[in-house]
DNA sequence: AATGAATGAGGATTCATTCAT
DNA sequence: GATGAATGAATCCTCATTCAT
């Protein structure tokens, strides 16, 4: 397309800047989907992208923030996609809950992939500033989802705070993690652990995610409801 | 003047190459522990150990295999502690179970450090037979204590298979991570989270493990109960 | 919504031109000032002027040239200032001639900074053309100050040629600034260098400098002196 | 010579490690000769070394060490030739002196290329603490040929301590760089300096030395004699 | 067994300068 | 005249691993 020397076009509007900023981290995206879990090089991605190194570094400080920003990116979406979900089922239920919270994570598969390098090789490289401000983003989207739990989750579990639903919010996601990580070993192991002998270490994430999930969620409604029933019975005294 | 230089003795008996080993892996995790979550470069591993940089790959193929030896250590350490814990308390409860598979974990944060680390960084560089081993000797200790577990803890929970007390030491394990890596992120960032308006994002540890945990066990229990008992009630319904 | 940006206002009047140019050149040595000896980078520059890269390089050729213009323009301030000084001290002495010739140099470290670095960094990526002008320049003012002595210490030093004048003082530039290396390293070790067992090596400007131009001044009368007398004269007691 | 992959030859000895390193500096220096004043590249100066790049690094921290030391060996040269050069001279005079410290620096202009850059280049990038070890074998260096001075100068100039001469040699040093610089412009215009309109701002180095260190040395012995006599004395006719 | 010198691919980032708008 | 996005050459240094001794 681009004949003589490939200077790519000037972003000059803002519009087209953000366009090409969402280009890299398209790029990027891709370039680490298809070779996870190593972050591409600045230089493949600049290569891919059909623009020079430097301009890469002009919409991002430094190549593990372009993944950050693809992280914040899915967090993003998969709060939001819950809410939508919950919006969408007005016959709210942990079972909508729970599904809501994981499904996004089963198609994106690399939103979890980036989640687990987050605190060991992303955010090395991250400007302080910038870490804090992407942590405050990170808490304002949970908090937002928490209000709209406490509002429309009353029916089923009264008398929580917005801020209760954020802790469970923030704990599904870590629980989430865990398992995600222990149902996605690196790719060299993965047909090994495929056989049956050892299958039982790779666990399927689609069902246990809902599975712990749904004993946490459970949980949240339950232990309302040890307050109103005597019969709470055995099980509680076991433990 | 000298002969032999400074020469690090031979080790020539099994149990000299075996001390020899132990050695590295010490300081191996000595180093980590310093400077988590970088890995300490094999030439200050050497140079700490007192050794030249080739005697440490005459033990260990690579860097990696260091720390994913020292991670099957804290793994076989971890279940054996969880072993003898429940052995010590004969009146065995949920809460015993759960309070000895996250005791060790708080001791030995390297543990869940390295455990972070093995999908993303560590596995990187393994052989794939090395991997195959690693995985085998992890399951078969966890075998190992879900066989205890069927044994122990049939007074409380029949009829579970040594398998389906794995696959709950499987899932904790996952969701222990899931939840460390939550309440542990990069030094950089602890302090600014420990601030109240963002500490929910980073849970107290010990706290929300043996919550998480407790909800798991009990369902473990639970789960059996349902089919007893007919009256299933309406929480189930709910979700 | 706004119109035209935050486009500088355009330099149309020659006069207009002169001062944006003035402007780049004072922040690029408040720039250097600073973080001496660090050239400030273009993008600095111009984002500190409030200006935009391209317009810097339209009042410049490179980054270069705006510090070999400020280099010229701390030459052509110490002459003047020399000639000025000289004209309101009448009685002209060999201690008023060093004492002009060293002031300056105190009062505006910036000049011997930039002057250490020209034939080093500055010169480097200066056109030839440029460069020569630039010598010539220097030359001139030299040559100009040169006839000022003529006329003027033809009291104390007959039958100097206006050239000879100008050598002194080519060689007064020379040694001043040979000293004010030595006595104004770098920034790291200014300090260590303070310490009294190191001091020497570090030499205080403001005496070294007077004392090496005395003699050398000293010697520019007293080599004529010497043809006409045996006798060591008065002259040098006139410092 | 070398067939196959060019793996240079083990240095294990102390003496072929100390050779290997004396063959980056040579080549570092010869690379530097024919290019400055631009530092070669850490790759360069390795490919011509035949080495790997890596290889550079074992023997010095960063690329300005090699020419931080290769300014230190210069400085210890020259020393050393001076006092090796007033030693065969027996009967001291400072003529002989000044020809001494002039001599070397005519002969290795890289020497003063090098002390151009130090402060602005190559003392950059260097580790604290190595400045601190640099600037003291400097001052040691120093300080021995003070004393030499003292023992051997007591003739024609008593009464000065070890350290006054060593301020007279830093001097000494400084007025040399200073002229050096001036007398050495950056070879883009030295062509054009050389014709006779603009030569006055190239001076001859030889002359201009000696000439200023010889005013330099001799008002070292006038201004002792000052006290003694009214009488101008001898001595400075010895130059 | 132990050594440690040598390797060299690998990768991030900077920044002077240009030129299309 | 002014802009500032794009360029991409330029370079440093690290570090896991090997292998001759």
């Amino acid at each position: 397309m681009n004949t003589g020397d490939c200077r790519a076009k000037r972003a000059r509007a803002p519009k087209e800047k953000e366009a090409r900023r969402n280009h890299i981290l398209h790029v990027a995206s891709q370039l680490f989907s298809a070779d996870a879990p190593q972050l591409p090089t600045a230089d493949k991605i600049a290569k891919t992208a059909g623009i020079a190194k430097g301009t890469v570094y002009l919409y991002f400080k430094s190549k593990e923030e372009i993944f950050l920003c693809l992280l914040e990116q899915h967090q993003t979406k998969w709060l939001e996609r819950v809410r939508s979900h919950l919006e969408q089922n007005p016959g709210l239920s942990i079972e909508i809950v729970v599904e809501s919270l994981c499904s996004y994570i089963e198609q994106e598969p690399q939103f979890f992939h980036l989640a687990s390098m987050s605190g060991t090789v992303i955010e090395q490289n991250i400007d302080k500033a910038d870490l804090i401000a992407y942590k405050s983003h990170c808490l304002t989207r949970f908090k937002k989802l928490g209000e709209f739990l406490q509002q429309h989750l009353s029916q089923i579990a009264e008398e929580r705070t917005a801020d209760e639903w954020v802790t469970y919010l923030v704990r599904s996601y870590a629980i989430l993690l865990g398992i995600w990580q222990q149902s996605n070993p690196h790719p060299s192991i993965r047909a090994v652990l495929l056989q049956p002998s050892l299958s039982i270490l790779m666990p399927d994430f689609s069902h246990e995610a809902r599975d712990a999930l749904r004993h946490l969620w459970q949980s949240a409604l339950e232990e309302k409801e040890k307050k109103k029933t005597t019969l709470w019975s055995l099980k509680s005294l076991l433990s």
